[in-house]
DNA sequence: CTAGCCGAGTTCCCTCAAGAAACTAAAGAT
DNA sequence: ATCTTTAGTTTCTTGAGGGAACTCGGCTAG
């Protein structure tokens, strides 16, 4: 991509998408965050060119998501470990992997199961009101602009817009 | 990209970015989850190219995450509308939302605030768990495999993976 | 009735980024 | 002295994205 200044743009989801909306960095974080930090087991992990891997790294470094560190002196080598901004794009992957879950995982299941050890169930995220606790759905919410801008046409409430029938829920 | 078949993975973050991990595609959904669903209305609004924009519309159609829908009869018109499959990938956007106002959000604030009908109050996307409703961090989760396959190297303890010091939260 | 306009795309050309695979380089290990 | 591990660069080719012009059905205004 010739870089579409999408960071310019008052919306915090463009910004986001600016840095995360690439096939690649989602499942960088995937890895580094469950623990994959070097630079050798990510190529073999993702299956990614190696060029593609040090341009992304480097770019995550750069942006404070993830800290090049030295994890042993002799000889001296380096792997990635997620920073604290890293770490909280940890809910964005849930989502996704949530979403992945409904709509595309087969017969057998789920991939993975998330285990909470605060509560020690498995478990699912659900996109929670911070105020309220009750799940943020489409249906429920509805955009206005912020003390941070106008957010350009975007400005109506969400609302019937969902397709009549097309896409039903899966089992 | 040259397809790099990431749908095959055993991952469902995977299979999810195969769709949904590309700059537009994010970008997209925001507009037609808001009420932008023209096709001349998405390229002013987003800036993207035509031809991408068609390339993007008719694969989320195909995917199931979008409907071509008739809204006028005379002269005949067509635009996108979310089906229910699309419109649950919606924590996927409070989710980039959250993180980009967090950290790019500026003096002012971030630029649009979500308001929940149903609490009456702004408020935020907290990724809960299901379970007991608690939010779901890195540290306090782990990944295991499921019963939809094996997940790799990546199957470890989620844990003291985040970087010492770097990165700090924002005020 | 013919010219113009609108919405919804296609088509064309060009550049830049992704893929693949080989190459480099430092530092042990055998 | 050579081999291996780790962490990248470099080179080359293909193909996807950007920009802008073109198409096409169907109203609508003069």
């Amino acid at each position: 991509m010739t870089r579409t200044p999408l960071s310019d743009v008052a919306c915090s989801i463009a910004r986001a998408t600016d840095l995360f909306g690439d096939a690649w960095t989602a499942l960088i974080m995937r890895d580094v965050l469950t623990g994959i930090g070097r630079f050798d087991d990510l190529v073999h992990d993702l299956g990614v060119s190696r060029k593609v891997l040090a341009a992304r790294l480097s770019r995550l470094v750069e942006e404070g998501v993830l800290a090049r560190e030295r994890y042993q002196e002799r000889p001296p080598r380096e792997h990635y470990v997620a920073t604290a901004k890293g770490a909280e794009l940890y809910p964005v992957l849930l989502a996704l992997m949530n979403w992945g879950d409904r709509w595309y995982a087969g017969e057998a299941g789920p991939p993975a199961r998330i285990h909470h050890l605060t509560c020690e169930h498995d478990t699912t995220m659900v996109a929670a009101c911070a105020h309220c606790g009750e799940p943020l759905t489409v249906d429920n919410t509805t955009q206005l602009p912020g003390p941070g801008g106008q957010i350009g046409p975007g400005t109506q409430v969400i609302g019937p817009l969902i397709a009549s029938r097309a896409g039903e829920h899966p089992a």
